[in-house]
DNA sequence: GCTTGCTCTGAAAAGCGTTCCACACCGTAT
DNA sequence: ATACGGTGTGGAACGCTTTTCAGAGCAAGC
């Protein structure tokens, strides 16, 4: 049946609720002989206990919530990966939430923590402000997968900023001055460090950038490879570029194959993730462990589910040069 | 704040729980001035509903549950999107489970559903018996993103003996004899489809296969570079590869490049999914469209959701031939 | 004048498990 | 002999909302 609920099984068992809730939970100080009793009715009725019960009783529901903007992303998927493996070792499950990068929609979810649909947020989309996170965060954990500037929330997020500078710093010395950079969306707060370290780093061996080596909004394949004709057509076209994503890099490097661009004569090009495109186009990379900033998202998460008094903690992840074929 | 209840607002409201809870849900026969007073009072205090108490009370959590081998594959992850799109429009929520195929996961995750976790579940994986799984349909509907010989799953699926059809005769209407396979799991049901498609078309052309031509357990892009290191090994090696997967046909092309061995003229490859490597890769392909197969799915779920009572019902998609390079 | 049918409201039950508190019993230590 | 600590058990409150049912008030129709 599966009907049945914990009254029941008392009175069939002829205890009471209490001591067959102690059986359900594996507490001790029940007499061994009705424990058995009571077990053999459980699976006699095939009764479970109904998990909406458990948690408006208890408080709480072993489900975490991951925001990301797409979820067809092999970046976020492998973020995903990572928490999903630490969730399934500590027997939380996930509710995955697209957003699309629509802070109403963000908002949406954050509404899901306030009212108890989850016990904990982990954030890989953030369109929201700072003041409403600090806001939300009084009703749960959460911890964001970029840097943020609350007074709350924790973040466990790649060093943006180093992964542009690591990947100049391999072009000037390779000899490029003529760098070009492509981002996605032009006014993130990551593409804000991104394009700082990307200035820095000209300034210091005395380039100045032009305008025409900036390349912003690149989203989809489909942008690199345009991204590919573009310079083609250009007059002075950079050397080398730096981009952000695999998937915008993979884009460029078959594009510019199919144009006769030579890589990395014509053009370097460095991707900065570590999405398996890059490993399957022999791309060089900045690679960034995002499998294990899942990880640790969830094992952040999960101590301040366990602790919540625990002070805000920020987590930064060094992304490693991979050389590969592309520069 | 937020720490108020339904009873808290109806006292200060002067009224009661249960009007407050109609001008919760938005019913009918409240006057209007109370309920322009009890809203009020509720943005005053902040008040959300607890989710908990609502799932209990009205046996529906807006929660669907996706099972899939992994996350972190495209395949699945445009299936997702599919899911995700669909849901986003009902105001369903996802909790995605990852199995890695282990029976044991799967089996828990059906618990969930005769537990009230969720209101219905959509498996992509399914390493879970009929038997089992009619049982657990008793809890609440299923649908299975295969074929399935249950009583009473319902199914939306890809016709994977179609899709190696296809590809069989397209690669024998080029002139192909000595065709191979690579597929992933041995012993999947969409596994035995495929073969036996293989098996049949080979036949129609009087072509004796040989056990060299079949490699399996080809899960990961390194499966594929293997295969294409095998070939190259081979005496008497296949002109033409028919692959289940895009991520792994990719391997091989990328591979064959590697080693010298040229596409198509050496080795025609034909992929079997919409993978987008598979376009970025200009890999020839028996496209399946999952993102659609993901909102059938949803919809279907949604359907049955509504409706218990209605009927199995499978919903078999066609995969079309998308001809590019590497054919 | 009486019936019928809305509109509006509240009490109470139903949904179900957890946990605190009180109590009882038994053995051991003082 | 008495007190104390551990074991075992049940009652009842608690978590919170939805929904059914009964009833009140009021207007329109016959």
């Amino acid at each position: 049946m599966g009907v049945a609920n914990i009254r029941e099984i008392a009175r069939l068992a002829g205890v009471s609720v209490s001591t067959v809730s102690r059986v359900l939970n594996n507490h001790p100080y029940v007499n061994e002989q009705k424990r058995a009793e009571i077990m053999r009715i459980i699976a006699e009725l095939n009764y479970v206990q109904n998990s909406n019960a458990v948690h408006l009783s208890t408080g709480k529901t072993k489900v975490i919530g991951v925001t990301l903007p797409l979820v067809n992303n092999q970046y976020y998927s492998s973020i995903i990966e990572g928490i999903a493996a630490e969730a399934a070792r500590h027997q939380y499950n996930l509710m995955v939430c697209q957003t699309n990068n629509v802070p109403e929609q963000e908002h949406n979810i954050l509404r899901l923590l306030k009212n108890k649909k989850m016990d904990g947020l982990i954030m890989c989309s953030r369109s929201t402000s700072c003041e409403l996170l600090d806001e939300y965060a009084e009703y749960g954990p959460i911890i964001t997968c970029e840097a943020n500037q609350t007074a709350s929330v924790s973040s466990v997020h790649i060093d943006h900023y180093l992964t542009f500078q690591i990947g100049m710093e391999y072009l000037i010395s390779k000899g490029h001055r003529k760098i070009g950079y492509c981002i996605g969306r032009k006014n993130s707060f990551n593409s804000a460090h991104r394009k700082r370290a990307y200035h820095d780093m000209l300034r210091s061996v005395d380039v100045k950038p032009s305008a025409d080596w900036a390349f912003e909004d690149c989203l989809i394949v489909q942008d690199g490879k345009d991204v590919a004709r573009h310079i083609q057509q250009m007059k002075e076209p950079p050397s080398a570029l730096l981009v952000s994503c695999n998937h915008i890099a993979a884009g460029i490097v078959k594009e510019a194959g199919s144009l006769g661009i030579s890589i990395p004569s014509d053009l370097a090009i460095v991707g900065c993730d570590d999405q398996p495109v890059g490993e399957l186009l022999e791309i060089t990379t900045v690679s960034s462990p995002s499998t294990l900033m899942g990880n640790y998202a969830f094992e952040m998460l999960y101590e301040r589910i366990l602790h919540p008094s625990s002070k805000k903690e920020s987590r930064e992840l060094a992304p490693i040069l991979v050389e590969r074929r592309t520069t």
